[in-house]
DNA sequence: CGCCTCACTTGACATGGTGTAAAGCTACCA
DNA sequence: TGGTAGCTTTACACCATGTCAAGTGAGGCG
């Protein structure tokens, strides 16, 4: 499901046509015209289709061109190499706090896209289900070493966790009411913690 | 800011449109044509246009049009009229997992188009400007009564609040993994509950 | 050296939704 | 009888998407 039949021409040239997309959204942001797009990266804009074949492949492709960019597999080891649960939800939360900052815009216009193009969707809705597993896990670590609170299975806590973690509440907080990166992760971690933990050392 | 010189037409005209605008949505999504509105509506593409003057006001239209038809203000009478914060936040909660279901299509389609039309992100904007002032005044009145745990401030907690009811985590919990509206309500009011308030009687 | 192919560019064009313009039609009202 | 409000019908300009076909230019190969 992920790297199909490299199709294409020259991965250098695919590769600067995906950081102009990205470069647009930021600047421009939901609609942006694939010749924007083609401008910015020095490229007609038949190149465009030539590599992608249409607007929903590129920004399908984007999906998969931000987290390795970003390194965001690296981000996440180190939130799993925590040593207790406690530890790695709030890195988990740091992690949301800085991440979610750098997808922003990219996240804003592929929420609104998903349910208009079926492939598009599909591939966000699995980056979805990775996160919501994710999440999971490091309640099913708490409650491990036994310090998931009386009235919480790891199923409703890990959903919770991963629900109230999303792009759209950060957005919120850290874009529209001002909050910082750190207020959004101590504050959210508190909350989350004080349900979650049995004898909470919050 | 709301009713603007009320400039043409019948108003029973108008209310059907409104309506055919809403049912589209529901069925077709974000990419409604003004034709499939105006077919359902029963008048010609045109009147469309002279009763709203484009697509950006008629969803305009369609953000006050909604809470009015919901009899919104009575739902959010019946949570101000409880006799404690706590039970206001509970029943806040549980408004929004009754509430989410009935807008939750054009929520989606709101929320996408707010960044394109200036106007109509103005409008939305006001909505949850206003809704976070109501989720402050709760927590202000657990707060009052001395409930407030030790580590939150109004602001912090009021926001949190509100951010975390918000319609896409609602969304993703409900009709993405299967929880029902009785979950929903349940589990998040305890999370809340759990952390905001001292000697929680969750 | 000539040839071929890959990775593009250039220009033209069909498609489809938006929004505007203009003329006509009809019911009601004075 | 005339006028006006509230539409309908038809036509059209605009613009982004996506497709098509022909051309170009650099590299590799025999």
């Amino acid at each position: 499901m992920s790297s199909e039949a490299r199709a294409y021409g020259d991965p250098d040239t695919r590769r600067r046509i995906l950081l102009a997309t990205w470069e647009a959204i930021e600047e421009i942001g939901a609609d942006i015209r694939l010749r924007d797009v083609a401008e910015r990266a020095g490229v007609s804009r038949q190149a465009v289709y030539l590599h992608f074949g249409d607007r929903g492949n590129l920004l399908l492709a984007l999906v998969e061109f931000m987290p390795e960019t970003l390194g965001f597999p690296k981000l996440l080891a180190h939130v799993f190499a925590a040593t207790s649960g406690v530890e790695m939800l709030r890195r988990a939360v740091e992690l949301h706090s800085t991440y979610n900052a750098k997808i922003d815009s990219v996240a804003r216009v592929l929420e609104a896209a998903q349910y208009q193009d079926p492939a598009l969707g599909a591939a966000w809705r699995e980056r979805m289900t990775r996160s919501r597993a994710a999440h999971r896990m490091i309640v099913q670590r708490i409650a491990d070493e036994g310090r998931l609170a009386d009235g919480w299975t790891v199923e409703d806590a890990g959903d919770l966790f991963y629900t109230v973690t999303m792009q759209t509440p950060w957005r919120e907080l850290t874009r529209e009411l001002g909050w910082s990166s750190d207020r959004y992760a101590e504050r959210m971690t508190k909350l989350l913690l004080d349900s979650f933990v049995a004898e909470s050392t919050a």
